[in-house]
RNA sequence: GCCGAAGUGGCGGAAUUGGUAGACGCAGCGGAUUCAAAAUCCGCCGCUGGUAACAGCGUGGGGGUUCAAGUCCCCCCUUCGGCACCA
């Protein structure tokens, strides 16, 4: 056996035998136990980045960790390649879009081979592909055909010079990023699918998901956010039309003092119609961003229509405002205000000192609505024939007596709204409709699919090819001239159900292979960022919904168990030039050349010029501030069991995981260690060795136990609780006490046999390749990728004597060892005679003795 | 702003069900080996006091519950993720 680890040659070696074995391929076998263990996909951006490595490595783990439990596999990879990047890389490089896409592909998927990572590739999926969007476009005429598809008028950023709709992210301090102009918004005719349909049971069936993430689920129902309220209709005066309005608290319905309606209200429009300053100011807030976020903390301006409600109950008028916090996009693009109990209807009504009137009092006791609205539930005051009820009794009675006026209905609503589908770019799956000439609109027949993108194309500007071309469109239905949708679909909707697709990619008569699908799903283990918690994993739910529905799978949920990996962070360089601006320099670039006494960075130079740079701290990896490291590198570097380790180890799955070029060498160190070991093992095994664990010494005993002590906690860690950094640390452990362990006699030998096939088989998930080299000089001929994980001897796991704790008044006094079945009063005694725990007591009285089997007493005393 | 997390030595982290705070790794320090260095091996390593035994303090800050709190409860601070057209 080779003397030293050597990475690079072993890799490429074992790797070419996965590959030509066929190693990761499956197949539906009904006799064993199965298992889909799957990543999300990456976009082809270029090359891999650390996040990538850290979430494949997490899946690659878990699949081998199950192959090792004797189940049949699938962990499938795929590309999510449609996407904004690839036109902005098209305009850049005058390449068209198809092109850098299937070139990032072929790149990214030779990384993910050169990392180790165990993929069925025969099932490989692009979306950009012909071969899936053709199902997608079909699926979407499925629903439209089921009336869960409808176009209606929704916002887009309008940017004016460059005749173009932008994403949220190409609009930077309002203006769009290429043209500088300032960004407008624009109402145009899209898609959207009714996922609001199966909001009641997106948010029920969270419950099914016991794998998830408590915080992930609470995210989802927070996102869908069913509420129970009341729509109410006020009368306008001199208006034919009422203003609906919907409220969770009718309680407060007396506490209504004015309307706000959204600058596109028919209402607001009409009112400006007859006054300038009232539509010069309606045009100022149409154009501000409609984010969430910004939506919240914007300044809250308003002005009143001259329109006045009257209040269904008092009978009294209320102005109607505009306000730019309303969105005519939610609900009715109407609120009713109760500035005293609303927080934001507070804040506007101190701004234009509208008056604010008190209808609950606080169960809190605190009456105080100078400085703040009072938001919480109480007891009705200045509220009619409804005063002094509970706020639940009140919205009982309120909402009653609205019903019976026939002014008033209760409502469930959510804030959930339809999935707008529309994109007006190019590089995406053109949506399967038609324009016909009288103005309607059909679904394209499903002999015509799929409607396919050009992929020959030039990107010389922003418009879409798709709209640029005139032809394209063109085509007929049913004899008539007819023109296809030149819009195309938002991205999440081809990575709602690739999951799905892995089951069958090769599937050339429909969607999926019912049979196939229904063998492998739902997933067993999704794995992938926690930014993606709510969206893309409430749409790829939704997706399985509708697959159900439509007879393709059987199961409710998509994902069993869901693992949300945290973000990759390294340090960060940059220099501030005299006009301050920042340039960022890569940490790879960059030599640390002090450390305070601490060891913390004092100095840090650009190695290309010597001089200093200033430390950024350790941050999010990313293109902003140049401090991605490529994983490449590291890989040519250390090899992939080293990136991999070393990822799998410094941090807990869920947290950020810092990057650190010394940690890398410390996975290294400990990789050529167990190495070592082997061989050092190896050139004594043709020694006899000894399995007869029968007559051991204490130290061999003690040796025992601690293997199989591993052996428990590793199988532990890796399988139920996920925490492969302790498993590691406990590998870790064993091996430093190994390392001293003996090779004297034949049943020295044995054990250390035991316990490096124990150590072998347990890295096998994390370090593949080092694992198969040793497994095969340990004189094993079997694939150690379908070999039995080790199992715990309980017999090994016994100890006679316990180490026992014991406090006086909670502070650790002493550490007794006493027999593993002492009862407590022997225990108790034990405690109190120790030296140390009667210097504690001598003088004092004892009032309680409190014993923990097994681990510790605690002696009250004054 | 709203929703969701996190905060523990010089650093990454461990402590799984309220029961020894700091496993494992990194950095640092001392030693062995070496002509020398790298690599490797051995030892030390929360802070303060003490030669030591040991003691006091210590898990973002403040309060509380408990024999016992990193862990449970209340208030506050800071950092990070998401907020519907980035994926």
């Amino acid at each position: 056996m080779q003397d030293n680890y050597d990475p690079a040659q072993i890799e490429s070696a074992v790797q070419q035998r996965w590959q030509r074995d066929k190693v990761f391929e499956v197949t539906e076998q009904q006799d064993k136990e199965k298992f889909y263990c799957l990543s999300m996909f990456p976009y082809p951006s270029g090359k891999l980045h650390m996040g990538h490595v850290r979430n494949y490595t997490l899946g690659d783990v878990v699949a081998r960790h199950q192959r090792m439990q004797g189940k049949n596999v699938l962990q499938p990879m795929g590309w999510d390649a449609f996407g904004l990047p690839a036109e902005n890389a098209a305009i850049q490089n005058e390449t068209a879009p198809a092109k850098w896409t299937y070139q990032n592909i072929d790149y990214m998927r030779n990384q993910l081979k050169s990392l180790g990572f165990g993929y069925d590739w025969s099932r490989e999926v692009a979306t950009c592909q012909p071969d899936y969007y053709r199902w997608e476009q079909w699926f979407f005429t499925k629903l439209y055909e089921k009336g869960l598809v409808y176009k209606k008028n929704a916002t887009v950023n309008w940017d004016p010079i460059d005749q173009t709709v932008l994403a949220n992210e190409q609009v930077i301090d309002g203006r769009g990023w290429r043209s500088g102009a300032k960004v407008e918004q624009k109402e145009i005719p899209q898609w959207f699918i009714k996922i609001t349909d199966y909001a009641d049971e997106l948010l029920d069936d969270l419950e099914q998901l016991d794998g998830w993430p408590e915080q992930v689920k609470t995210m989802q129902r927070n996102w869908i956010g069913r509420s129970e309220g009341v729509e109410i209709d006020f009368t306008v005066v001199d208006h034919e039309q009422p203003l609906t309005v919907y409220t969770t608290r009718p309680d407060t319905l007396y506490g209504v003092t004015y309307m706000a309606v959204a600058a596109q209200h028919p209402l607001a429009q009409q009112a400006a119609a007859a006054n300038p300053e009232l539509a010069a100011f309606i045009e100022s807030i149409k154009n501000s961003k409609m984010a969430e976020a910004e939506l919240a903390t914007i300044e809250k301006k308003g002005m009143p229509t001259g329109f006045f409600a009257t209040h269904p109950l008092t009978g009294e008028a209320v102005p109607i405002w505009v306000a730019n916090f309303v969105l005519m996009d939610y609900g009715s693009g109407a609120v009713m205000a109760v500035p005293a109990h609303d927080q934001r209807d507070w804040e506007f009504a101190t701004a234009y000192e509208l008056p604010i009137t008190p209808v609950i009092d606080p169960a809190t006791g605190d009456n105080d609505i100078a400085n703040a609205a009072i938001t919480e539930k109480g007891t009705t005051i200045n509220s009619g024939p409804y005063t002094g009820m509970s706020s639940d009794e009140a919205f009982e009675a309120i909402a009653k007596a609205l019903e019976e006026q026939g002014i008033g209905r209760r409502q469930v609503n959510y804030r959930l709204r339809d999935w707008g589908v529309s994109r007006q770019r190019y590089w995406g799956t053109p949506i399967p409709m038609l324009r016909l000439a009288d103005g309607s609109s059909a679904p394209v027949p499903a002999d015509q699919l799929p409607v396919r993108l050009p992929e020959d194309v030039v990107m010389n500007g922003n418009q879409s090819p798709l709209k640029a071309d005139p032809e394209w469109r063109k085509t007929t239905y049913n004899g008539a001239p007819a023109e296809h949708e030149t819009d195309t679909f938002d991205t999440f909707m081809e990575s709602s159900w690739y999951y799905a697709r892995y089951c069958s990619a090769n599937f050339d008569d429909g969607m999926l292979n019912p049979e196939q699908a229904n063998y492998w799903l739902p997933v067993d283990q999704y794995i992938g960022g926690i930014e993606h918690a709510i969206l893309h994993l409430l749409y790829a739910r939704f997706f399985h919904k509708l697959l159900r529905d439509t007879g393709l799978v059987n199961s409710d949920e998509p994902f069993k168990r869901l693992l949300t990996q945290g973000m990759v962070l390294a340090d960060s360089y940059y220099r501030e030039d005299q006009n301050g601006k920042i340039t960022w320099y890569s940490p790879v670039d960059v030599d640390i050349v002090e450390r305070d006494s601490k060891g913390r960075i004092a100095k840090a130079v650009l190695r290309s010029d010597g001089e200093e740079v200033t430390y950024g701290g350790m941050t999010k990896m990313s293109k902003s501030k140049n401090n991605g490291i490529d994983p490449q590198l590291m890989i040519d570097k250390y090899g992939a069991d080293t990136v991999r380790l070393f990822m799998m180890f410094a941090a807990p799955p869920e947290a950020t995981l810092e990057w650190s070029d010394s940690g890398v060498e410390g996975a290294q160190r400990f990789l050529r260690r167990v190495w070592r070991l082997v061989a050092d093992y190896t050139a004594v095994g043709e020694q006899q060795h000894s399995n007869d664990f029968s007559q051991l010494t204490a130290g061999q005993e003690d040796l025992r136990r601690d293997v199989h002590r591993t052996i428990e906690k590793v199988s532990d860690d890796m399988g139920r609780r996920q925490n492969f950094n302790t498993a590691i640390a406990a590998i870790m452990e064993l091996l430093n006490k190994l390392q001293k362990a003996p090779l004297e006699t034949p049943v020295d030998r044995g054990l250390m046999r035991e316990a490096l096939e124990a150590i072998v088989l347990m890295l096998a998930p994390v370090t593949p390749h080092l694992s198969e080299v040793l497994w095969a000089q340990l004189g094993h001929q079997d694939d150690i990728t379908f070999a039995p994980w080790p199992k715990a001897d309980p017999a090994a796991l016994t100890e006679s004597s316990i180490l026992v704790v014991v406090q006086v008044n909670g502070k650790v006094r002493g550490k007794i060892n006493v027999a593993a079945d002492a009862d407590q009063a022997t225990v108790i005694a034990a405690a109190t005679d120790d030296e140390n725990v009667q210097r504690f007591i001598a003088d004092k009285t004892i009032r309680k003795q409190i014993y923990v089997p097994g681990k510790l007493v605690n002696i009250v005393a004054n």
